[in-house]
DNA sequence: CGAAATCTTGAGTATAATCAAAAACGGTGG
DNA sequence: CCACCGTTTTTGATTATACTCAAGATTTCG
């Protein structure tokens, strides 16, 4: 139990102060916020659906998917999660958890009480708002992907997906700017896609083939970018970012 | 411009009595909130992607729906919003819509300003979590939409986006037990499911032909509850509600 | 180096899309 | 009350996208 050393550390803080100019007893109270850090390996759950947590997590390191299970046993990944996601917000005024976060690789993440949330809302209405807005960001990512696995094939649904990726990952400093590091199996990416890993694996190659993408490990380095954002028919302004890092 | 005269023709006020008890000042400022109301023919959009509105509408009668077109201009309803709803509650703090607002059938729609909202919710703490609260249920029913769309089959697809509309219905007092005035199309149903109306008819055929639902007219019947949820592989807990209406 | 996980390939199948057209329905006006 | 119009629903036939199953190749990592 201990708050994060350097605030330069903790992304949450540097994801708030690239929406706006936190006053220094904001900074203080968020960095003060009580938060148990611990270091989880990949493939493992972080909360599951169906707990009534008492705390939220905040992704400080590392990829998380959001998932659910269907009756018949298959996975829909609702979304991925990047440093500076808190997944379970919801979880602050939503008693049981309606689906479950996982880890995709080793993660480091921080646990923090509701109770030291709700204090910190109470006190700060910008922080509030700003919470607020991220879980409302979180729900036009869910719309777009709605749109995304309702209406799109396969391949275009894919080369979506990825653009959304690259952008998100820019706005946090974790990508340069036409490459990444992905570390998504193929079967993630087909949990995500609503399609199955075999078939992810076509239409990746089908990508690659025509020159929009290419992999090298988990390395994903996008070859054409004009032509992948046509493809996907992604206009990121579903992302709501700030400064519009979505260009070139 | 005018204040709704009784609370109880307040779908949004009878919404957050359900949840909790409001104070008389909360139940006061709520039924001062100056709202323009407008009735609207169906088929007509309320608001559309891209807007930048400086107020929020308040559904109070009739159907309508939240919805994304597609670069190859394919439709993608993301949710269908009934009585009480608030479908645009986002732009408070989002400020480009990323989706489009229309109605399915004449609605009468309330149309509140962002700055009333703001200072509702400056002044009524509870206000602003109850709110924060419904984004957050519309984004876990969207997560299990990207579910449905993503990994059930259209049969099952279709028994689980009946199960959910019969029971929010419910929640609202516009269904009966076990039926409901659904005035929703299968091209609209089509657009919702991520499937052609023509399959929407097909799989609607069969769920009759299975005796699990029954149609006339707009009117729906559900014929055998506990089968359809379990096809649909329905479990209401997403949706949030309090007092649990999912039953029998 | 070896085992496990991940990725790749091929073949056959199934779900659902598309196209085209007919039937039924709902409201309007004579 | 009935004829007429547009909308919605229904039917049939063909096609396409994507799934499943099975097995082999490659990569990753201890």
């Amino acid at each position: 139990m201990a708050a994060t050393p350097n605030p330069q550390d903790n992304p949450l803080i540097r994801k708030l102060e690239s929406i706006f100019t936190l006053t220094d007893d904001e900074r203080q109270a968020l960095s003060n916020l009580p938060m148990q850090v611990m270091i989880l390996k990949g493939d493992q759950d972080i909360v599951r659906e169906g707990d009534r947590p008492s705390r939220s997590c905040l992704l400080l390191e590392g990829f998380a998917c959001t998932y659910k299970i269907t009756g018949h046993g298959k996975r829909q990944i609702v979304s991925f999660n990047i440093p500076g996601d808190i997944p379970d917000l919801q979880s602050l005024h939503l008693k049981a958890l309606d689906a479950s976060v996982g880890t995709i690789e080793p993660c480091k993440v921080g646990f923090i009480p509701h109770d030291a949330l709700r204090d910190l809302c109470n006190r700060n209405p910008r922080i509030t708002a700003a919470f607020w807005r991220e879980t409302l960001i979180d729900a036009a990512i869910f719309r777009e992907w709605v749109t995304n696995v309702g209406r799109r094939e396969a391949y275009n649904r894919m080369a979506h997906v990825l653009c959304e990726m690259l952008v998100r990952l820019r706005a946090v400093g974790l990508a340069e700017d036409h490459t990444c590091d992905l570390p998504i199996t193929q079967v993630e990416l087909g949990d995500a896609l609503g399609i199955s890993n075999i078939h992810v694996n076509r239409v990746l190659q089908q990508l690659r083939a025509d020159g929009l993408i290419e992999t090298k490990g988990t390395r994903l380095t996008i070859r054409d970018w004009e032509k992948l954002k046509q493809v996907g028919d992604f206009d990121p302004t579903y992302l709501h970012l700030e400064q519009e890092q979505a260009a070139a």
